[in-house]
DNA sequence: AGCTCTATGTATAAACT
DNA sequence: TAGTTTATACATAGAGC
C-alpha cells in the first residue's frame, strides 16, 4: 500500500485513469476550498484524453451567471457605474499617476494572457471543427488581439499627453 | 496546532493571506502532478484580491508559446491542416452523425464558458478602466458573443442540411 | 514577507469488493 | 465501473523567527 509514486507518466492505462479520477476530484475540492476560504474566484481547465472536451470548474453555469449579470446592466446603471468609476479614477490619478499606469500595464498583461489561454483552448477545438470554423477562429483571435492592442495604445496616448 | 478550520471565508486578513499563499502553492503542485502523471494539459486561473491581476498556470509564457505556434501557421500549413481536419470530420460523420453533433455542442459550451470567463475578468478590470474603455469592453463582449453564436448556428445549419 | 517546525488533517496508491 | 479499506505520503494551521 505504499504510495511512493514516481512523478512521471503512468504507463498503466487503468491505473492512470483511476489516479486521474481520484486526483481530479481532489483538485476540484482544493480549488473550491481555496475559493471559499480566501473569498476569491478560481477556475480550472483540464484537457484529458478521457473526455472528448476540456473539463471546466466551476460550472459553466456559474460563470454564465456572472456574465449574464454583467450583460444585463441597463443603460441607466451603466451611466451610474461609469460616473462612479470616473470619480474613482480621478481620485486615483490625483493620488498617483504612476500607479495608474502600472495598473493599466497589469490589465494589459492579464487581458493578453486570457486571450492566449482562450487561443489554447481554441487549438484543442481544432480537432472537432471544420475548415470554415477554423478560419473564423483564427480571424477572431487576430482581430481581438489587434483590437486590444490598439485600445491599450490609445490609453497610453491619453495618459502621456 | 489543530487545523479544525471551518470551510468558510477567513475574516482574519493576515491568516487568510497566509492560507492563500500556502494553498495556492499546493494547488499548483497538484495541477502539475496531475498533468505529469496522467499526461494531460491543465491550467488554473485565480482571481484574488491579493494581486491586481488573475494568476495563471501554467505560465503565461507557456501559453504564449502555444499561441505563437498557432499564429505562425503559414497559409500552406493551414491548408494542409484543414485537409486533415476535413478527412477527420468526414470519417467521424460517417461513423456517427449524432456523436459529431454532440461534440459540437460540447465545444460550444466550452467556447462559451471561456468567453464568459474572459468577461468575468473584464468585470474585474472595471475598477481600473475609464468610461470609454468600459464601453469598448462591453461592445467587444457583445460582438464576440454574437459572432460565436452565429458561427455555431452556421455549423448547425450545415450539419442538418 | 517569507521561512521553519510540528501536530494533525487530508489525499491517495494499492488491494479488495 | 465504482465504492471501501488501509497504510502511508502529503498538506497545512498555528506558532515562532
Amino acid at each position: 500500500m505504499r504510495r511512493r509514486v514516481k512523478l512521471a507518466f503512468m504507463v498503466n492505462d487503468s491505473a492512470r485513469k483511476i489516479t486521474y479520477t481520484k486526483r481530479k476530484k481532489s483538485l476540484i475540492k482544493k480549488i473550491d476550498e481555496l475559493a471559499t476560504l480566501c473569498g476569491i474566484e478560481a477556475c480550472a481547465i483540464v484537457y484529458s484524453d478521457f473526455h472528448s472536451e476540456p473539463e471546466i470548474w466551476p460550472s459553466p453555469w456559474e460563470v454564465q451567471r456572472v456574465v449574464t449579470k454583467f450583460r444585463s446592466y441597463s443603460d441607466f446603471e451603466k451611466g451610474k457605474k461609469m460616473l462612479n468609476q470616473e470619480s474613482f479614477l480621478i481620485q486615483r490619478i490625483g493620488k498617483s499617476r504612476e500607479q495608474l499606469a502600472k495598473l493599466e500595464k497589469h490589465n494589459w498583461e492579464v487581458e493578453k494572457s486570457l486571450i492566449l489561454s482562450q487561443c489554447l483552448v481554441k487549438e484543442n477545438f481544432i480537432d472537432t471543427l471544420n475548415p470554415n470554423a477554423l478560419n473564423d477562429l483564427a480571424f477572431d483571435i487576430n482581430e481581438m488581439l489587434e483590437k486590444i492592442t490598439s485600445k491599450v495604445n490609445e490609453l497610453d496616448t491619453n495618459e502621456t499627453t
